[in-house]
DNA sequence: TTCCAGGTGCATA
DNA sequence: TATGCACATGGA
C-alpha cells in the first residue's frame, strides 16, 4: 500500500485499502472514538493516534509513528488477500467488497486478553463502556485520555471493584487471569505456534476456544485462527450451510478453516463486519 | 416482559 | 468427548 511516514504523522494515499470505519468498526478493537464519518481517535495501550481524512488521503497523527505503522499492519498487501478470498465463493467476494478498507490490527497482548474476556456473552457497545471505565479507574492519566492498565494496575482492583464497573460474572475471570499473569512475560508467547498459544490461553480463567482465537488473531497475528461467535454462526447458516441440523461452533470452525486456511483470520473479519452491518441496517 | 449480546465454567453422561 | 445450564448487565 502507498503510504509515507513523516515525523509525527503517517500519510495514507490508498483510501481503498485503509478505511478507518471498516478497520475500527469491524469488532477487533474497542477503544476508539468516532468524531465523524471519516475521523477517529484510536487508543492502544498508552498510545493515541488521530485519523483524519484530508482530500484523497488519510492522515494518522501520532507521537508514536513506528508503533502505529505496525499497529495498522501497513506493510501487508490487502489487495492480494482480498483477491484470493474473493475467488473462494460469492459471499466472500461480496464481503471483501463491502469491507474493502479493513485491516487486521496488531494489538497489545494484555489489553487484548482482558478485552476479549469481557466480550463473552456481551455486546460491543457495553464492552466499550466497561473497558473505558476500567481505563479511567486504574489506567495512567495521559492528560487527555487514560491508558489501558498494566497487569499491576489492574491487579489493584478487587472482584467487587470490577463488578462495580459493570463486568458482571466476568469480574472473577478478569481478576483471576490478571493475577496469574502478574509475573509472566507475555512477549514469550510470540515464540509459540498457534496450537501451543491456544492451549496456553485456554488455561486462563474466562478464556475458551472463541476468546482464545480472538486473542491469537488480534494480538499475535495467527491468521489460521477463525473465531466463531453468534454472528459467524449466522453467517455460516445463511451462506455456507442452510441445512437445519444443529452444527457446533467447533464444527463450523473446522469447516471454515478448511476453506480459508492461512487466510482464515482475514476471512473471518470480512464476514463478521459484512453480516453485522447488514443486519443492523435492516 | 422477554430476548440477546464477539461464551465460559462446571456438572453430568 | 459432548451436551445443558447458570452466569450479570443493559438495550431493543
Amino acid at each position: 500500500m502507498k503510504y509515507q511516514v513523516q515525523k509525527d504523522k503517517i500519510v495514507i494515499f490508498d483510501t481503498k485499502e485503509f478505511n478507518p470505519k471498516h478497520i475500527l468498526e469491524c469488532g477487533q478493537i474497542f477503544r476508539y472514538k468516532k468524531l465523524n464519518d471519516t475521523d477517529y481517535m484510536v487508543f492502544s495501550d498508552d498510545k493515541l493516534a488521530n485519523i483524519k481524512k484530508q482530500e484523497n488521503t488519510y492522515i494518522i497523527q501520532t507521537k508514536n509513528v513506528d508503533y502505529f505503522q505496525h499497529f495498522f499492519d501497513l506493510n501487508t498487501d490487502y489487495n492480494a488477500i482480498k483477491n484470493q478470498l474473493a475467488n473462494t465463493n460469492q459471499t466472500m467476494k461480496d464481503a471483501t467488497n463491502f469491507g474493502e478498507g479493513i485491516r487486521l490490527l496488531n494489538q497489545q497482548p494484555f489489553e487484548t486478553i482482558i478485552s476479549f474476556i469481557i466480550s463473552a456473552n456481551n455486546n460491543i457497545k457495553r464492552i466499550q463502556g466497561i473497558i473505558e471505565r476500567i481505563c479511567q479507574k486504574c489506567g495512567t492519566d495521559m492528560g487527555t485520555y487514560f491508558s489501558f492498565p498494566s497487569p499491576q494496575q489492574l491487579a489493584s482492583q478487587s472482584v467487587d471493584d470490577l463488578r462495580a464497573l459493570g463486568l458482571g460474572f466476568r469480574a472473577e475471570y478478569v481478576y483471576q487471569t490478571t493475577k496469574s499473569l502478574l509475573n509472566y512475560d507475555l512477549n514469550t508467547l510470540y515464540q509459540k505456534n498457534t496450537e501451543q498459544l491456544l492451549e496456553f490461553l485456554c488455561g486462563l480463567k474466562g478464556i475458551g476456544p472463541k476468546v482464545a482465537d480472538c486473542i491469537a488473531l488480534f494480538a499475535f497475528g495467527k491468521m489460521d485462527c477463525f473465531p466463531v461467535d453468534t454472528w459467524i454462526e449466522k453467517v455460516y447458516k445463511t451462506y455456507f450451510d442452510s441445512a437445519t441440523e444443529q452444527v457446533s461452533r467447533k464444527q463450523i470452525r473446522q469447516k471454515l478453516t478448511n476453506i480459508f486456511g492461512n487466510l482464515s483470520g482475514y476471512a473471518q473479519q470480512y464476514l463478521f463486519y459484512y453480516k453485522r452491518e447488514l443486519d443492523h441496517l435492516s
